[in-house]
RNA sequence: GGGUCGCUAGCUCAGCGGUAGAGCACUCGGCUUUUAACCGAUCGGUCCUGGGUUCGAAUCCCAGGCGACCCA
């Protein structure tokens, strides 16, 4: 039967319910229990038994078995299934003045629709927990047929595109944005814990800044002015800083214009974090502190597998610096070329490939740690002091010329965070900028420009600061075991679907 | 950006050059202990789109759309 059918027989029996003087479209019912504390609080009772309670419970109708004068129904709601069981005696009984109870309900109720159900509960003989039902309103008539009850939605673009249904038909789906919101409550809660302010900062900017990437272009109509969305919440938070708050975060939505993967989603979740007077060392123990507690929130043991991968999350984590990493793949001590020339033979005789755009050894490095070290980081990694070149927002190491004070961590072998003691010469900051600018001005379109208001912020005295910035989504995918992060984004950004003549006009 | 795979009924899939199929769902009939309920009978199609080859295309070829995965 084609789907209008299947409308077209659902909006008859919203008619014949209306011509009975109900509503296919009830306002409230209010609850009692929900499926999971029923099945808690019933665990023990014995088949056949029925104890003399009132419940009252509410849920989609998932799967319905009908007898001629019985029927057993599957009602799910939020957190979990209960089964309702019908019985023609017993609504002739408990609702004699609506004698077409029982035929209502088995004939006028599909799959999909919303049910209230109140009565007593009752273990079947079969051994399944039901509220044997004395009364029940349908709440709401679903006009759309559910996907088929055995083998559910597994079409990843339809689950995608129609979230909604995804859900109905999925518990792991619901599961992990449960998990998900565990999470970033959790790690609220730590950061409030440990005198953390989270305080919003503007998604529309004049300059987008603090990262290197192609931001989003929009345009405001009254002030006649081109806009960016944010790609990072770096500059901002650190204003605030400068105005006096001593530990600041956001966790909130950036926007980067670039490709979409199994790793990217054009808008995703960022928590920063900034913190006075401590430095790039005090931060890495928050982040295994921040990271241990987002995984116990939702997970039993620090010991976790990702993708079959097992990982230990146990703290401390190895910290090594890139040029250690990098010797110990590849054998080159970068700290002793002379050279740019001479440091691209030794990487060339090593094995790197594409190293021709690399215009300084720092770069050459970063290039070496990419190519031969990143991916082997499987378990938790912290990867110290950075070239400067590639970080154009870090402090000068105090002891290592050319390198700054910056951390990147490694699970998986993917970057998961980021923090530097953060710079805050303004004169240095400034020259950093204009470097940016001047890649800007050569055609690299993830630099950025100078952001001007927050070099005189800078020039009012930034304490000294450490910063970190860490990927919600992809943490999220760590720790639910996630391969796409498509699986932990609620409604992931797809192409429009429609292309045919007719539906275009629709648009 | 490149490669591989996929798109057929509401859902899950088969069919791979000769009249478009199955299971579930839906509709009708039967049924008071089912849980993928069962038994019987119906109903249901832009085979992603557009070209081409052919007596004949869901099937072969070309182009395009959307998606998945891998690579850059």
């Amino acid at each position: 039967m084609a789907s209008d059918d299947l409308r077209a027989t659902r909006l008859e029996k919203a008619d014949q319910l209306r011509q009975q003087g109900l509503t296919p479209y009830a306002y409230r019912w209010p609850i009692t229990h929900h499926a999971a504390q029923l099945q808690a609080q019933y665990a023990d009772l014995a088949a056949g038994e029925e104890v003399a309670v009132d419940v009252a419970v509410a849920g989609r109708i998932m799967a319905r078995r009908v007898f001629g004068k019985l029927a057993f129904f599957t009602l799910q709601d939020e957190t979990g299934q209960i089964q309702l069981y019908l019985d023609k005696k017993a609504f002739e009984a408990e609702m004699p003045d609506d004698p077409t109870a029982f035929d209502r309900i088995k004939q006028l109720t599909d799959a999909g629709d919303f049910l209230g159900a109140k009565g007593s509960v009752k273990r079947t003989e079969k051994g399944e927990l039901s509220v044997y039902v004395r009364y029940f309103e349908i709440l709401t008539k679903a006009l759309l047929p559910l996907p088929d009850k055995w083998h559910g939605l597994t079409d990843v673009e339809k689950r995608y595109r129609q979230r909604y249904v995804d859900l109905i038909v999925n518990p792991e789906v619901r599961d992990t944005f449960r998990k998900r919101a565990l999470v970033t409550a959790a790690i609220r809660r730590y950061l409030d814990s440990q005198g953390f302010l989270e305080i919003e900062t503007p998604v529309l900017m004049s300059e987008a800044g603090g990262a290197d990437a192609r931001p989003f272009v929009t345009y405001h109509n009254s002030l006649d002015m081109t806009l960016y969305l944010r790609i990072a919440t770096e500059l901002h938070l650190k204003r605030l800083v400068v105005g006096g708050f001593e530990r600041v975060y956001e966790m909130g939505r950036i926007f980067r214009n670039e490709g979409i993967s199994t790793r990217h989603n054009p808008e995703f979740t960022s928590i920063e974090m900034y913190q006075a007077y401590g430095d790039y060392q005090d931060m890495m123990t928050t982040v295994e502190e921040l990271i241990v507690t987002a995984a116990e929130a939702i997970l039993p043991s620090l010991k976790i597998s990702y993708q079959g991968e097992a990982i230990d999350l146990t703290p401390p984590w190895r910290r090594i610096t890139m040029h250690e990493a990098v010797a110990e793949k590849t054998g080159l001590a970068f700290s002793q070329f002379d050279s740019l020339a001479a440091a691209k033979a030794a990487a060339t005789a090593a094995g790197l490939k594409d190293i021709a755009g690399c215009d300084s050894i720092g770069r050459l490095l970063n290039e070496a740690f990419e190519q031969t070290v990143e991916a082997t980081l499987i378990q938790p990694t912290f990867v110290i002091d950075y070239p400067v070149e590639i970080s154009p927002l870090a402090k000068p190491h105090r002891s290592q010329p050319g390198l700054v004070e910056r951390f990147e961590l490694f699970i998986v072998g993917r970057e998961t965070a980021n923090g530097f003691s953060e710079l805050t010469d303004p004169i240095d900051q400034r020259q950093r900028f204009e470097a940016q600018a001047a890649r800007k001005a050569a055609g690299d379109l993830e630099a950025q420009g100078v952001d001007e208001d927050f070099l005189t912020a800078l020039e009012y005295g930034l304490p000294p600061t450490v910063g970190m910035g860490m990927g919600i989504d992809r943490l999220i995918m760590l720790l639910c075991d996630c391969a796409s992060i498509r699986d932990v984004i609620a409604f992931p950004l797809l192409k429009p679907e429609v292309t045919t003549g007719e539906s275009l006009e629709n648009l």
